[in-house]
RNA sequence: GCGGCGGUGGCGGAAUUAGGUAUACGCGAUGGAUUCAAAAUCCAUUGCUCGAAAGGGCAUGUGGGUUCGAUUCCCACCCGCCGCACCA
């Protein structure tokens, strides 16, 4: 018996994939191409290429190619692409280290990411492989930029951003945490700069409807870009400066509490500051705490509990529902990113509003009532949040604060005093970046033309090749002084190019679009090949994407869409998001020297181990602790079944075709018992696939399969019928693992069977050999379990009860006592109420 | 504070999708077979507890409820993880 040689068998098949491109498939109008099956687009987010591919990279693509795998099985065309994300800061910031150009340091990270791709035995069509930093890809990169330009969505404005002194480049606002650059840690600081932007807030209300039109994504993640989008339905409201003239509108999603407004507070940022504090007496200790709020970090002004402070502006402005004057303030609570900048304060009924009115001894008024406790004292229970009566509202007094905010409104709207409005969250997308790496913004500023767009023929705009990498506050690429002076495009005369490079998550927004059409070069890609592929049926990856990268494709999707260069609104119809892989319980990292090499393992134990292992470990949405006895475990499995299909092949002759079912009729006994697991397997496995990828039972099945087979095989062996099951069960475990162990799978099928297990249907169960002649009573009571007795699957109610109460263990339970209700679930169990 | 997810043996987890055998599968542990020996392999046992055994009692974060029967449904709470957060 030959024993369990992973290495070879691996090499074996891989080699056979690579040499006939199995998993290659055809576009419409190429060779091979047929309409006749159903597609599937099954895709993995694309990795960065930096170093090895590790452990995430591992479950990620266990799980896709299992899924691939299946539905190949089920008669679909899967289009099962990869490529790679190799823009980005760390090659960079490595170049600035060592001075080895990022180009080389990536590359020689991708060819890394190919040899263990090819070793994990992973089914991609590598004809369609792409690289973000190759010029045949972010041309369209940047075609894509000169599009969004064209149709008004792209932008340049000055404006505060965030910047991260380390990294020195400034961040979009989803790449600040905390206060802190996302990357690498560093305290964000705020500064005025002319940037780039996406116009992303024009697609705030379709990013939103449109989770309707998605298949299955998993709630968290919905949940996580609704609360970024955040959309709030409200009022604007205008409250006018009599003494200037101006107006400062406010957004408030309580107008009515309008009545209540007893001061005004600013934005420290907020524009009109200037006019309003000009040569007054406020005017230099307004300036001071601007200053002192410039200098904090946007951490420390977000910080929890912090105490109020602001100060008076020594000027009014009109309530519009009453006309009262109230007293302005700057404080630094109020944020000038969010609605307007300004904030009608409310302190009987808002918290933040009720703090500040407490420290400036403001007054506090209630003008909508709780229940009789709480309003028993003007200052008791406020700030109160909730709906109630109305009170100290002119007009409105005594109506229902929910009913009258539809009339305060319109009110409003009768006066030219405000209107409903819906306000975002969500902010316009950031795209410039001072650094090197990454694609070049594709527009030329000229003296006389202004801002320009390069023409589509001209580009690539090649990164040209610089010696240094180090930023210097602008980006790098300004050193290149050939490439930055230019010809503009408008008038021919002298320009100077753009020397910001676009974020690289714009690169990403669209890579899954390119896969379907890589070789283009008339196009990004032709509308008929992604007609067809299109959407992703499947997308798999992690929850750190929930927000930013997910968020963006669909925001591409949507515009490439209203340009009429697709034709789906959502890119992704089924998201699946992977938990993360710790180790010893904490996340890996090499400051903490706990990561995970695959290819460690896969040396010891061959690719189907460690691959059957992350899908096993718990379940694949979920993360999971990597232990090495967990790994042992699973290539002991492995080793099992192979042991098991090696000795049926011994005893009981070579490869017959077939599913392996041939001669297994008439089957009873161990045979029958075996048989009837082997169908169960097949169900069990069907449906944990069919049910979101519940790949950790699944696997556990084809263990359960393997276990009886071994319980029953010494009895099965010499019996022609029996040893047809015992086949069949091997063809079935093998059939039923491949697609998380595809190398043994295939082996053990071809030796079996003589056919490719990819090319084979999956196996469908038999539904007569389901159950079996006889199945467990269970027979309880007073609902707690008292024994249990096998029971004809025919035998109906009364034999059952029957049955039931001849037990002994039951006669014991009942005797002396009154059954006062038989309950019988037919096929199931008995329980005998007694008193 | 708001939103989401979760709490089951020594450990990872199963059963939760129509309420019906709690702890599948794996790990770990113990015993046995095989071996000169070890590894590997195979077999058996393994929630806690009382009992020689038959068998009993107790167990799914806590407290209630519905039910013949609740890990599953309802109410109230506790704890943990994740996301967002002075968002007006």
């Amino acid at each position: 018996m030959s024993a369990y040689e992973p290495e070879k068998i691996e090499a074996r098949w891989q080699k056979v994939w690579q040499d006939e491109k199995t998993w290659e498939v055809p576009n419409p109008g190429q060779p091979g191409f047929s309409d006749q099956k159903p597609k599937s687009y099954v895709l993995e987010m694309l990795p960065y290429p930096s170093g090895e591919p590790h452990v995430g990279h591992l479950k990620c693509y266990s799980v896709g190619d299992a899924i691939a795998h299946y539905r190949r099985r089920h008669g679909a065309e899967v289009i099962h692409p990869m490529g790679y994300d190799s823009f980005g800061l760390p090659a960079e910031n490595n170049a600035i280290k060592t001075g080895e150009p990022p180009r080389v340091a990536t590359e020689r990270s991708i060819e890394s990411f190919q040899h263990q791709f090819h070793r994990w035995g992973v089914s991609i069509d590598w004809s369609r492989e792409i690289a973000t930093h190759t010029p045949e890809y972010y041309r369209w990169t940047q075609w894509i930029f000169l599009k969004l330009f064209e149709h008004g969505l792209a932008y340049r404005v000055k404006a505060p951003v965030q910047w991260c002194p380390k990294d020195a480049t400034v961040l979009a606002n989803e790449q600040v945490v905390d206060g802190h650059c996302e990357r690498c840690g560093t305290l964000v600081v705020q500064r005025n700069l002319a940037q780039w932007f996406f116009k992303i807030t024009d697609y705030a209300d379709r990013l939103l409807e449109d989770f309707d039109l998605l298949e299955s994504w998993p709630d968290h993640v919905i949940t996580m870009q609704r609360n970024w989008i955040g959309r709030s339905e409200g009022a604007a409201v205008v409250f006018i400066s009599e003494e200037l003239g101006v107006e400062f509108p406010v957004f408030t999603t309580r107008p009515d509490t309008l009545f209540g407004a007893t001061f005004f507070v600013l934005a420290p940022e907020h524009p009109e500051l200037d006019a309003l504090i000009a040569g007054t007496e406020a005017e230099a200790e307004v300036r001071e705490y601007i200053n002192e709020v410039a200098r904090e970090s946007t951490a420390m002004r977000g910080a929890e509990d912090r105490p109020k402070t602001g100060v008076p502006l020594g000027r009014t402005v009109t309530n519009p529902v009453n006309g009262e004057q109230i007293p302005m303030y700057v404080a630094d609570y109020v944020l000038m990113d969010y609605g307007t900048g300004a904030v009608m304060a409310v302190p009987g009924h808002d918290s933040r509003d009720y703090e500040f009115a407490k420290t400036f001894d403001l007054p506090i008024r209630r003008v909508i009532e709780g229940s009789d406790e709480e309003s028993a004292k003007d200052d008791e229970g406020l700030p109160y949040p909730g709906d109630g009566p109305m009170t100290g509202s002119g007009r409105f007094d005594g109506s229902n604060n929910r009913e009258a905010y539809e009339e305060i409104v319109t009110w409003l709207r009768g006066e030219g005093r405000g209107k409903s409005t819906i306000n975002f969250r969500l902010r316009d997308w950031l795209v410039s970046r001072q650094r090197y790496w990454g694609a070049p913004i594709p527009m030329v500023y000229c003296d006389g033309c202004g801002i320009v767009p390069v023409p589509e023929d001209q580009l690539p705009i090649e990164l040209p090749e610089i010696k240094d990498y180090a930023p210097q506050g602008q980006s790098p690429l300004a050193a290149a002084e050939d490439w930055v002076a230019t010809e503009c495009p408008g008038c021919g005369g002298p320009a100077k190019r753009e020397t910001d490079t676009m974020d690289t998550f714009v690169d990403s927004s669209w890579y899954f679009l390119r896969y379907l059409d890589p070789g283009n070069v008339e196009a990004p890609w032709s509308r008929e090949a992604v007609d067809f592929w299109m959407p992703v049926d499947q997308y798999i990856g992690g929850v750190e994407h929930a927000i930013l990268h997910l968020m963006y494709a669909r925001f591409f999707t949507k515009a490439l869409a209203d340009m009429g260069y697709v034709g789906v609104q959502e890119p992704f119809a089924n998201l699946f998001a992977q938990g993360m892989i710790t180790r010893d319980g904490a996340k890996m990292s090499k400051s903490k020297g706990n990561t995970i090499s695959p290819s460690d393992y896969i040396d010891r134990y061959g690719a189907d181990t460690a691959r059957t292992y992350v899908c096993f470990m718990g379940p694949p949405e979920r993360g999971g602790d990597w232990t090495d006895e967990g790994v042992e475990g699973v290539h002991r499995f492995l080793s099992r079944l192979w042991r098991f299909a090696a000795e049926v092949e011994e005893k009981s002759g070579g490869a017959r075709k077939g599913d392996g079912s041939g001669g297994t009729g008439g089957a009873d006994g161990d045979a029958k018992v075996l048989l009837a697991k082997t169908n169960w397997a097949i169900e069990k496995v069907t449906r944990d696939f069919e049910r979101g990828f519940q790949f950790n039972t699944a696997v556990a099945a084809v263990m359960e399969l393997i276990n009886e087979a071994y319980r029953v095989k010494a009895d099965l062996f010499g019996d022609p019928t029996g040893e047809a099951c015992l086949r069949f069960a091997a063809v079935t475990a093998a059939s039923l693992i491949s697609p998380f162990a595809p190398h043994i799978a295939a082996e053990i099928v071809d030796r079996l069977t003589g056919l490719r297990v990819w090319e084979t249907e999956w196996p469908k169960p038999d539904p007569e050999m389901l159950g079996g002649d006889t199945y467990t009573l269970v027979i309880q009571v007073n609902g707690k379990l008292r024994d249990r007795v096998e029971v004809a699957t025919d035998a109906d109610s009364d034999e059952v009860l029957e049955l039931a109460k001849a037990s002994e263990n039951v006669g014991r339970m009942i005797a002396g006592k009154e059954v006062i209700k038989e309950i019988v679930v037919p096929g199931k169990l008995v329980n005998l109420v007694v008193r």
